[in-house]
RNA sequence: GCGGGGGUUGCCGAGCUAGGUCAAAGGCGACAGACUCAAGAUCUGUUCCCGUAGGGGUUCGCCGGUUCGAAUCCGGCCCCCCGCACCA
């Protein structure tokens, strides 16, 4: 078969004939996609798992009698490709040449590859052409898809749609403006995310929120920053950095007192701040400040631990339960010099004994414990960070507050620290300071700190009521994996404010702020309803601007009616009424299938964007993921150089060789290795098996009353396997199904062969054929129509529906005949090779039948009654004898099948004598080591010589 | 750190949600035989260890437990992979 013409002419026939264009009917439906590509580029054999894994489900559902609807479309918002247009444009050698190389994929001509590459300085072109190319691709591919109802997601039309999105979502009250703290470069004045940090993906950098504690300080405060903000209540001084410089700093109407680095830092946090001026840390030394909560003075010491680029500069201390404080503490009580140094009296440090606010099981005093204990003798030491640890785990799960702490008191820690920074927060003796979680510089060497945007748009995924109707819908969907429902659970409960706006990129224009880009992973979320009426809006050439609200209220939501909407829009009342039922008809997305990577994005939000706008009976259905591929156990990645491209497929390896590599080279959740040598030889199965199909397509197939045994055998084989991979296909074990019906059945093929002969093959096969194929033909579409069409078929296998199984066909008898004989085989295989011996002769001997009526009598007994049961079984033989027997019946977990061996032997005595070389005889009184007596039933004795 | 997943015989990889029929599917590799002048391809057999009669022994990350019985259930430990947001 010459694979590459029947793939093209498939595909042609296909497209010609709309097959995969379907439209509303009364049938069943199953709306099944895949997340449209991003089109920076072409796509490779990685992308092509999740497409291909979803057009097998597609074209599964099919067979299963569903009208299907797999549609697709293409992703250009965000930054990326107008990235790439400014590089090109700007000269950019690296880039150029990568997208030479893409284009190069496509065309032969260097002239026409450099006018390409030379258009993609607008953006617009970069999009176009790889979605035009990806159409190629995807065709090429066999792709059942409706390409009628394709867009890309700069579109006019798709704006509209996104803009109606945020809209609902406004509806619902979670399109906030606000602050929000992000990562960012003061000297780049830009944010920076984790590819823009220096080991930013190895050692990651997250936000922390510290908790600024307001001590009352002359004018102002003495701003100290803490993690802890419970320990407030056992504060018994501040700590200051003597060597550092510190600056008055005005905060609004407030003056606070913290390090010069902290103070650079704030500029970036709050409005309208000013540094005043700065002075050494040395001059707070031995000053008293307030302690905010019950007014009491407490002094500031020096501490040569604080670090003034971390946080305020300021930190206070709670040596009862922090071990830094508690060894500083200890190492200035014993300092006398130093203390004299700066100027200060041994009575400001003797005063001060650790105020212990937290009970916890184990520990007396919880600092000196665990600095005594760790040997700690200095605040130098760096265990202080692990002692620190230890502490905060401790006291965090299992501490309790105690009558020192108010309000607060008798609460553990876990339970309670978030309430104690929100009233601190509210009495106003606290704020919020954002520190990075490491020092970091960017790529160039820029310090990295944390700076908060004013004005920044976001989704507030927080909200409970929101997070519990994704819960809902995520406990009703289908996932597979069912690993992933509980991951998606896990997402929901994380899901937290996220910025859904930005100042560049393609995309859609905020509505209520034009200024701003809606972010590009948040207008990709529900937009599985557009493809619903996509085509509508194309084939009546609505303009974008009538595509409005109330538009979109009324198809998606059924909101007012459609004379109404008509008038105002100037649409069709037809069109309208004919949007509405085709969204009706089509909708929910039954399964989504895609990638894990975007659990956490994409799918999250997926759910959530439809829990929030949608009634249920519109909530997503189902998600199934498929795992990553790589290629010789390496990423696939276009700086390793080893990109297979899509467009390659058809030509350097074969479509459907490649959709079956797909299917079967991996499990759906696992990784797959793309391994070159695995597909020569799958080629070689593959093409044998399709050229032993094509031999029987001219074949006569055999009648019921001419069957034989073996011909019993294989059709018990086959509709055996063809009812069990129905069913694995339906729980969407693809490669189970496949190499049950393509690898294990060609091994009962041979072994029918055997018995058989070729020439009755051919025909056996004929009458399994077309079941078959249809079986096979979600995987392997183009092999399959066109054996369907040899079998002199006028329908497209595509469209076909498969046939019941034939369960009067499966019989067990028989396969459990063969069974046994191919067990005795192996065993007089075992017995020459151990026993070294050259047969000549070999005497078989089956169980007497007494033994038969005991295997019967106790086949369903456990093995504590089997003996008894044996016994009772009425049988006139020895007892010791009927003892011996069932131990060893026992011990040989025999399952109960009753055949009638001495026939069956009879009957495959050739079969027998052809695979051991020996001549065979049954039953013989010819026995001379006492064999016969050894028997037992399904397990006959052998002799020989 | 948080969340999710996993460690199986030379390698890859099923089985492990419903414990026994599991020395454990299948593929790759290796070995032997058939075919061939030869190579390749194909076919057949073998591929944890021992064994001159179909048997025995030791395995499924490590330690322990439940059970008549565990790769499969439970507890602890070690190791590995993936995701963690403003980025598609």
């Amino acid at each position: 078969m010459d694979f590459r013409e029947v793939e093209r002419r498939w595909q042609r026939r296909w497209k010609e004939a709309r097959v995969f264009e379907p439209e509303v009917s009364e049938r069943k439906k199953f709306f099944i996609t895949v997340p449209y590509p991003y089109m920076s580029g072409s796509l490779h054999i990685g992308h092509g798992r999740t497409f291909t894994i979803g057009d097998i489900i597609a074209r599964f559902k099919r067979l299963e009698g569903y009208n299907v609807l797999f549609p697709m479309a293409f992703h250009v918002t965000g930054t990326p490709v107008l990235a790439i247009a400014d590089a090109i444009r700007n000269g950019d050698e690296r880039v150029i040449s990568l997208y030479r190389d893409y284009v190069r994929i496509y065309e032969d001509d260097e002239k026409k590859i450099e006018e390409i590459v030379e258009s993609f300085k607008n953006p617009e072109n970069i999009a176009r052409y790889f979605s035009e190319k990806v159409i190629e691709d995807f065709r090429s591919m066999g792709y059942s898809i409706d390409w009628r109802r394709r867009f890309n997601t700069a579109e006019p039309i798709y704006n509209r749609f996104v803009e109606w999105q945020f809209k609902k979502l406004n509806e619902r009250g979670v399109i906030k403006k606000g602050k929000y703290p992000i990562t960012f470069s003061p000297e780049d004045g830009n944010p920076v995310g984790e590819d823009d940090i220096e080991d930013g993906d190895t050692n990651k950098v997250t936000i922390m929120e510290f908790t600024a504690i307001k001590f009352r300080y002359e004018d102002g405060y003495l701003v100290a920053a803490t993690l802890r903000p419970e320990t407030i209540f056992g504060v018994t001084n501040l700590w200051i950095n003597p060597h550092g410089e510190y600056c008055r700093v005005r905060v609004g109407d407030e003056i606070w007192y913290i390090s010069r680095e902290a103070a650079e830092k704030l500029k970036y946090q709050k409005e309208n701040v000013v540094i005043e001026d700065c002075m050494p840390g040395k001059n707070f030394v031995g000053k008293y400040v307030k302690e905010p909560v019950d007014g009491r003075d407490v002094p500031v010491l020096p501490a040569e631990f604080v670090d003034v680029d971390n946080a305020t500069g300021v930190v206070y201390s709670v040596p009862a339960h922090a071990p830094y404080d508690y060894q500083a503490l200890v190492d200035l009580k014993k300092n006398r010099e130093y203390l004299r140094e700066l100027g200060l009296s041994d009575e400001i440090v003797d005063r001060i004994e650790p105020i212990k606010i937290i009970d916890i099981k184990g520990y007396e005093l919880p600092a000196r414990d665990i600095c005594e204990r760790m040997g700690i003798e200095d605040q130098r030491d760096p265990r202080l960070e692990e002692a620190t640890q230890i502490i905060y785990k401790d006291e965090f799960y299992s501490g309790v507050l105690n009558e020192k702490c108010g309000k607060f008191a008798g609460i553990k820690i876990s339970e309670i620290k978030d309430e104690v920074k929100t009233w601190l927060k509210d009495m106003n003796m606290g704020d919020v300071f954002y520190e990075t979680s490491r020092k970091a510089v960017t790529r160039n060497g820029h310090k990295v700190i944390v700076a908060v945007l004013q004005e920044q748009w976001f989704i507030d995924y927080s909200l409970q009521w929101w997070k519990d109707l994704g819960h809902k819908a995520t406990d009703r969907m289908l996932f597979h994996p069912e690993k992933y429902r509980e991951m998606m659970h896990g997402i929901i409960d994380w899901l937290n404010r996220r910025p859904c706006a930005r100042k560049r990129g393609l995309g859609t224009r905020f509505p209520w702020d034009r200024e701003w880009i809606i972010e590009s992973l948040s207008d990709s979320t529900i937009y599985m309803a557009f493809y619903t009426i996509a085509h509508l809006i194309r084939e009546s050439n609505i303009p974008a601007e009538k595509l409005t609200e109330e538009f979109f209220d009324y198809v998606f939501l059924g909101r007012g009616n459609a004379e109404e909407v008509s008038k105002r829009t100037g649409i069709e009342k037809d069109t309208i009424e004919r949007m509405r039922s085709e969204f009706i008809y089509w909708y929910p997305n039954d399964l989504r299938h895609t990638a894990p990577a975007h659990m956490s994005n994409h799918l999250a939000f997926f759910i959530m964007h439809h829990v929030a706008i949608f009634p249920e009976e519109h909530w997503p259905g189902g998600i199934s993921l498929n795992g990553l591929m790589i290629r010789e156990g390496a990423k696939i990645s276009k700086s390793k150089g080893n990109v297979i491209p899509l467009a390659h497929i058809s030509t350097r390896y074969g479509v459907d060789l490649f959709r079956l590599y797909c299917a079967v080279a991996a499990d759906l959740d696992t990784v797959m290795d793309w391994k070159e040598s695995e597909l020569s030889s799958l080629r070689k199965r593959f093409e044998k098996f399709v050229s032993m199909l094509e031999e029987s397509v001219n074949s006569e197939g055999i009648e019921e009353d001419q069957m034989n045994h073996y011909d019993r055998w294989l059709l018990s084989r086959f509709y055996r396997r063809y009812r069990d991979s129905i069913e694995m296909m339906r729980s969407l074990k693809i490669r189970d199904a496949m190499l049950n019906m393509i690898f294990h059945f060609s091994n009962d093929i041979r072994y029918y062969e055997k018995h058989a002969g070729e020439e009755r093959r051919r025909r056996i096969m004929r009458n399994v054929i077309e079941d078959l194929l249809k079986i096979i033909s979600p995987v392997v579409p183009h092999v399959a129509e066109e054996l369907w069409h040899m079998l002199g078929h006028d329908s497209f296998i595509s469209l076909e529906t498969l046939s019941a199984p034939r369960h009067d066909l499966i019989d067990d008898r028989i396969e459990r005949e063969m069974e046994y004989v191919d067990s005795l085989i192996s065993d007089i295989r075992e017995i020459i090779d151990v026993a070294k011996i050259e047969p000549k002769k070999i005497y078989i001997y089956t169980a007497e039948p007494w033994k038969w009526e005991i295997f019967r009598a106790i086949k369903d007994s456990s093995p504590k009654t089997a003996i008894r049961d044996a016994m009772n079984a009425g049988v006139s033989v020895d007892k010791g004898e009927i003892v011996k027997f069932v131990k060893r019946m026992l011990k040989e977990k025999m399952g109960y099948f009753e055949i009638d061996e001495r026939s069956v032997l009879e009957r495959e005595k050739d079969y027998i004598e052809r695979e051991t070389g020996a001549e065979v005889i049954i039953d013989s009184s010819y026995d001379p080591k006492a064999k016969k007596k050894l028997a037992l039933p399904l397990k006959p004795a052998v002799y020989i010589e």
